[in-house]
RNA sequence: CGCGGGGUGGAGCAGCCUGGUAGCUCGUCAGGCUCAUAACCUGAAGGUCGCUGGUUCAAAUCCAGCCCCCGCAA
């Protein structure tokens, strides 16, 4: 088949390497503009067009996907299939209908739950003992498509938004090809829309912590926001992130500091975390004993 | 020229403003105490103070340039 690849993410990097090792056509990669990134601000590729470093594969990078000009120059390849996995914005119905077969997407929950731009940490977040990917046919709703088939996998009680966004981007290349082979005759499923659920973009701003919260759900949301966008308090006024915490069955206010001698113990609305890896603004990121050591002789 | 913090024995920090003997909390090693210990006591090793140049009798400290790490913003 003739296919068109559509991403900008990591996640779906290696969905494209097994599309291009698949004996498909890879007829052409679009991926977003590259932009200023990091500190420096230098002008910097997206992963997907980093990925592709080195081979003939043509790639397109339309400011807008919507404007006409993006749509015909997709509509000329005459693409079988468009598969679509973290691309960063919406594709309008002129780019949906151009594939003669299909344009799937590949989405990193299990659909109909956490439709939107942020399943791994919701899912974390929520406490969800599972997730998976989920291969579907995209329509114009947000990730409202059916489904066309899912992989389950577990969410380890350590697991962080870093090492589950790595096991479900090494989850989907298999679904995408498992996909693929039941073409002709692949399945269509309509997903259930009483049990959706929407995983919100995320910004810097929603990884502050509220103590005001119970300690489970904030050391949910430490790990699900590790490493991106990051859990943070403050700490003698300075910004403080999070990346890994403990539960303790100590009492007392939230946001109020229990203990700083070996450990870095903070209240909650129930019981009390022990932070235990973190990061002070300006500073490395290290252990709760090492920045203790050297916070107490400073304060 | 986006804004800001930082680079000091193996780790985390103080000292810098107001130049003059290398400090603190740990770790490591040796010894002691102890039924025992991540606890406690004693002692020891370990540092070109990011790099280069300048000022000075004298630079971790003042000045200039450069390299690297990090937070914000995007």
């Amino acid at each position: 088949m003739r296919i068109v690849f559509i991403g900008t993410g990591e996640i779906g990097v290696p969905s494209l390497r097994a599309l291009q090792n698949s004996g498909h056509e890879l007829v052409a990669v679009v991926t977003q503009p590259d932009k200023p990134a990091g500190r420096e601000q230098k002008i910097t590729a997206p992963p997907i067009k980093a990925a592709l470093a080195g081979s003939k594969i043509s790639i397109l990078q339309p400011e807008k996907i919507k404007h006409p000009e993006a749509i015909e120059q997709i509509r000329a390849l005459a693409p079988d299939l468009i598969v679509v996995m973290a691309y960063g914005q919406i594709l309008p119905r002129d780019v949906l209908e151009i594939p003669k077969i299909a344009c799937l997407n590949l989405h990193a929950s299990l659909l109909s739950r956490w439709r939107g731009a942020a399943p791994i940490q919701a899912a974390i977040a929520a406490g969800d003992v599972e997730t998976g990917i989920t291969v579907m046919y995209m329509n114009e709703g947000l990730d409202t498509g059916d489904i066309l088939l899912q992989r389950k996998i577990d969410i380890a009680p350590n697991e962080t938004g870093g090492s589950l966004h790595d096991r479900l981007a090494g989850l989907a290349p298999d679904s995408l090809l498992d996909a693929l082979n039941m073409f002709p005759n692949a399945p269509r499923t309509p997903q259930d829309n009483v049990l959706a659920t929407y995983a919100s973009k995320l910004n810097r701003e929603s990884g502050r912590i509220d103590w005001n919260e119970p300690a489970q759900v904030i050391e949910r949301k430490i790990r699900a926001y590790n490493p991106w966008p990051g859990a943070f308090t403050e700490f003698n006024n300075r910004k403080l992130k999070v990346f890994a915490a403990s539960i303790v069955d100590l009492r007392g206010k939230p946001g109020e500091i229990l203990r700083k001698e070996k450990e870095l113990v903070f209240g909650t609305g129930d019981r009390a975390l022990s932070l235990t890896e973190i990061q002070l603004e300006g500073k490395r990121r290290m252990s709760a004993p090492d920045f203790l050591r050297g916070a107490v002789t400073s304060s």
